[in-house]
DNA sequence: GATGAATGAGGGTTCATTCAT
DNA sequence: TATGAATGAACCCTCATTCAT
């Protein structure tokens, strides 16, 4: 009945398991064999090498979720906005349904140069051009601020929310947390986003004295 | 050889480079010592094992450069605004100055189920704690939002300098580039926090209509 | 190659030999994997360290062989005398079926503030509480003395034997010249040096009845 | 002031106890030389190596004290018998005035055939000797059965009074207990277990006329 | 395919010994 | 002489990977 594909399968779910709890260095194969309820060396019938079978995760269980992000965001509303909205809140969701998964990419992601480098990210590429496209568009489209490099936020925002799957990952959040920081999140993202030219208060050292405009001049309908 | 700097201190560096290129666990103690050029042994003389190293490498590297951040923030401007944009820079100065340290932390930070927990990582407490204050002070002088959770904003802060960090230590970034996403986070981050009325068009979930908020209780003189 | 022997086997008996031929210190887990005929790490399959390969030696094989004696006492003569004899000639077929076990029991029995501390020496004290039981049977039965305290005669048994055992072990002794030794032994304990003339000189100061013994019947002249 | 001689004396010294309490295998030459108040490189300066020091303590504290048991033999009674009891009560004094060294010689002699064979131990050798001149005087004017062989006393002898030791070592026996010991293996040597009333019973199978003895039959004229 | 015993390279750590001061 | 920091060989143990069954 298990079949060999529900194998693999099984593998994978003990090694995401393993791999979040303990981070991939600290992993066992053995532990993950026991986990999955195989043997040792079925792993290898699998997956050439443990380094692989971390690689294969990406690919089966990152990437799927990033395409499911996407998809959300594809179906939420198409303004910039909104779909900012949808890609943070898609993420947060994404993180609530798979915790471990959450903590293997935040752990993942820094764990030195080589896994960065030697595998090149596709799932969390696709993930970063997704942010990308949404504040282009925005900047394209005057909704968002033009004074600010994609790049930051890009970085940002993932950062952000990256750092509240950890604390949520290490137990200093829980899931309502979880939720409203990614509400949060995108609050403070839009309303800094927003384009009104007179933001103001703090002037962008690159762009200009907004100073002189007082608040009051803000213009909602420039939105 | 060991010219002026003592042996501990090259132990540190050495222990500082290496652990910044392949992280702590695939660090080798004797790709240390070959950095640090003394022998293996040599470390244990001031170490007591590999672990204590990394202990040691947080409590005086790490911690006095929190402390650096801190006494920036301490003689630049009081407002919570300016405490906060003197934060962010004091962070990426400082990483720019100690680029390996920067990766440390960012690594070491997601094995925190490990570290943070047998070794209660006194100097990111303080970092955070720092964060925390500003924003308090802040929403607490009607500066900042108030509607959104400190730990929101901590987290995401730190997120999002993690992530500069990270992008740069990638080599995804120019030094100018990491200056550059500081001022630019603050620009957001002030920008997005402003108490500003009506900032609106996606009122946060959770509370209400910033109509409660009476915008004459917004001070410019402030600003 | 591994032929019937378990390769648990195996290992205990190369650890026996190694062991017993340069002691617990300074055999190498290397050199006991060589003689086994097995990896290093096999060895860890086994036992969970070299400590518990000690332990693990003195449990299957010195407690057995503590067992046998007791089982050829048992099926011997049961007055305490013969008994006495059984013992101490079991004891000495033991050693000489089993050389190696015999150095091992010798050394490590000295090494005892660690073992005998960590490891409560289950063997020998088996075969310690043997040689009491048997000395106290006699001393009830008033066929032995009873000025000499259980104590000194145990010892004095364990240690004979454990002398006759090292002084085969370092080659100054043959297969015949052992089991003369014990022969002596019992003679000895049982009879005394005494040449029969003249028993006493130095009486016992517990009990002395050495007044029953007429001074006259020793012969000063002899001296 | 502590002119060189005496600093090899306070090395040796610790040497004494720290092997006594843990050892030689895993005595670390800086806990004697922490113990001797001295540094580790000094020990260096007084002898070649740690085995050095071993046996530089067997020939300048242990040969003493067999010579100093050897002089008491020699200034005590002169008929066998009395020198035996002497040698007993030598040797058991000098362990009770010098523990550490006793339990030094207790498990060194054992501790492997190398350092029985590599150094060929002239005190141990020295002691042995004097056991045997006893016995064989004593065999010679007839006033020990010459049914025993030499070695089998002299081994006996020793691993009695070696036992003695290991046994006041653990901790198992007070002072006065030892002393007793001693004592009572001298009775024991030279009358026997025998309670009196009935030896024999078991003739040593080389002499051995009893078998035609029953029980009832015991002679005591035959003691 | 599946197993899991076996492997052995590799890593952290210890400690006898050296040597510049 | 004396020091003690430094050395580096050696040792115990782990664990990814293999392979005979």
């Amino acid at each position: 009945m298990s079949g060999s594909a529900s194998k693999r399968q099984l593998i994978i779910n003990a090694a995401q398991a393993v791999f979040s709890d303990v981070g991939f260095d600290r992993a066992r194969v053995s532990d993950i064999a026991r986990k999955a309820g195989v043997a040792d060396g079925t792993i290898y019938l699998y997956f050439k090498s443990k380094d692989e079978l971390l690689i294969s995760l990406f690919e089966e269980r990152v990437l799927p979720m990033m395409k499911a992000i996407e998809g959300a965001v594809a179906e939420g509303p198409q303004d910039p906005r909104g779909r900012l909205a949808s890609l943070v809140q898609a993420y947060i969701d994404a993180m609530e349904e798979n915790p471990s998964l959450g903590s293997i990419i935040t752990m993942q992601v820094r764990q030195s140069r080589r896994f960065v480098t030697d595998y090149d990210n596709r799932p969390l590429a696709r993930f970063f051009g997704g942010i990308g496209e949404i504040v282009q568009a925005g900047q394209a489209q005057g909704m968002f601020r033009r004074d600010l490099h994609i790049d930051t936020l890009r970085w940002m925002i993932f950062g952000a929310l990256d750092a509240f799957t950890l604390s949520w990952g290490l137990g200093h959040s829980s899931d309502a947390d979880l939720s409203r920081m990614g509400d949060e999140l995108v609050q403070l993202l839009l309303r800094g986003l927003g384009s009104g030219e007179f933001q103001t208060m703090m002037p962008s050292p690159a762009e200009a004295p907004a100073a002189a405009l007082p608040p009051e001049t803000f213009d909602p309908a420039l939105d």
